[in-house]
RNA sequence: GCGGGUGUCGUCAAGUGGUUAAGACCUCGGAUUGUGGUUCCGAUAUGCAUGGGUUCGAAUCCCAUCUCCCGCCCCA
């Protein structure tokens, strides 16, 4: 025997009796997302990949050590790790800027990450999103949340905690990591390796360091007062109590959470995310937030924009298996030239129909019929000779035999 | 990238150095030449993630690689 080719480390088939869970999520999605307004786009899944080095920021994770890049003549490309920039990117070249704002975008589909694969983190994964441009103002902020919210509700997840925070914006943050810096500099020996890479890459990481030792010096008061102080200046805090407002308003129920950071650089002012207490360690099912320079910064106009994406594997996982949709009907015949043009008349009718295409018993095909089908449609020399089909409910035992061109109202 | 665990049929598993690797489910065939989902019989791993090694003898011990899982990092 030939040697197995396995699917590759991280990535997964989804397969036939999986599919109809992946559908709930997309035929979900297109249905509340359209309420809101939202348009679906579907991106390439390679770019440039200098559109996420400039992008995502080259000081994350996701760009420094995570991406699939591949040369082709002369081009450095890369599957896309996550998928704001390709809708950015697009919203641009396509000069999206010029229509009415908002505009509201939604997508789903894979994203590459080269991680350790774990429980809910795999290298190829799903997302779904959505972006919303053109409104600088919080009422975009709760109503990308609130629709977060409500598509989580409508797959039948209401459980989830949504957790908020501000980062200001670039001045007052810039200010904010400078003092941290500034504190934490005597002490900089004394911090675990992590947080000594996250210090000069992302101070605002340092918060929620697990190591004992770190969590220590951070409890020291002078240190406490300047992390713990509100740092985001008076625009911003307008920004973020007015989004509060609306959130309280439409009935959301989130808590504040100072340590959160999304680690993309994009963010700025409001981020926030929607955990689940079912997931294990990656237990994140939403994140997004808002991110008013990224148009500019790849080469746009000034356009603010907010968002946010779902792990689909991890929705999946906390949702319950779709139950498999049975066949209308399977014919039961001993003549395969009958049994196909019953079923070819029943399926230009709607109907899924199948039959036994290697003739076997009665008995066998009986058997299959009751296990994959709703009915069975018994079709042998009887029913052939008086031009009769006998319609066998499955469920009830109840069989009937009628006029063949009967057995639609049948079943 | 770092640390820990894991791996026996499509699936769930027994087996922990000694003749032909239990069992269950699924699948397939038969009992049953036109009535199923219950029952009864039968079939299905020369093979124990892969490659080396130790041994008279290895699924069982050792080494390496891989997978998946858990934690860290990070993220959805």
């Amino acid at each position: 025997m030939a040697k197995i080719i396995n699917v590759i480390k991280g990535t997964k088939d989804i397969l036939p009796q999986d599919v109809s869970s992946w559908h709930r999520l997309e035929e979900t999605a297109l249905d509340v997302f359209s309420k809101y307004g939202y348009k679906e786009i579907r991106t390439p899944i390679f770019e440039a990949t200098e559109l996420f080095a400039r992008g995502v920021g080259d000081t994350t994770d996701i760009v420094n050590k995570e991406m699939y890049t591949f040369e082709k003549s002369d081009r450095s490309l890369t599957l896309r790790p996550e998928n704001t920039a390709g809708v950015v990117r697009s919203f641009i070249e396509n000069g999206m800027a010029r229509l009415s704002a908002p505009v509201k975008l939604w997508y789903h589909g894979p994203m590459f990450r080269y991680e350790r694969p774990q429980a809910g983190r795999q290298r190829q994964f799903h997302q779904v999103g959505v972006e919303m441009f053109g409104v600088k103002q919080p009422a975009a902020d709760a109503e990308v949340i609130l629709l977060a919210v409500n598509y989580l509700k409508a797959l039948g997840l209401n459980d989830l905690t949504v957790e908020i925070n501000s980062l200001g914006c670039p001045s007052c943050r810039e200010e904010y990591k400078r003092k941290i810096k500034e504190v934490l500099k005597p002490e900089f020996e004394n911090l675990c390796e992590d947080c000594q890479n996250r210090y000069e890459k992302n101070p605002l990481r340092l918060l929620d360091c697990k190591v004992e030792s770190c969590k220590e010096i951070f409890e020291k008061p002078e240190i406490k007062k300047v992390i713990q102080a509100d740092f985001i200046c008076d625009e911003c805090a307008e920004h973020f109590s007015e989004l509060k407002f609306y959130l309280n308003k439409m009935g959301v129920k989130y808590s504040e959470n100072k340590l959160l950071v999304r680690g993309l650089d994009y963010y700025n002012r409001t981020v926030f995310e929607i955990k689940s207490n079912n997931l294990g360690s990656q237990n994140a099912v939403c994140g997004g937030g808002r991110y008013d320079s990224l148009v500019r910064n790849l080469g746009g106009d000034d356009v603010p924009a907010v968002g946010w994406a779902m792990g689909m594997e991890r929705l999946n996982s906390l949702l319950p298996p779709v139950e498999a949709e049975k066949l209308d009907a399977y014919i039961v015949s001993n003549s395969p030239a009958d049994a196909f043009m019953l079923a070819e008349d029943l399926r230009c009718n709607g109907k899924a129909v199948e039959f036994d295409l290697s003739n076997k018993k009665f008995t066998k095909q009986l058997e299959k019929a009751a296990k994959v089908a709703k009915f069975a449609l018994i079709l042998c020399e009887d029913e052939i000779k008086s031009g009769t089909v006998s319609v066998k409910n499955l469920d009830t035992s109840e069989q009937k035999t009628v006029n063949k061109n009967e057995v639609l109202t049948l079943i």
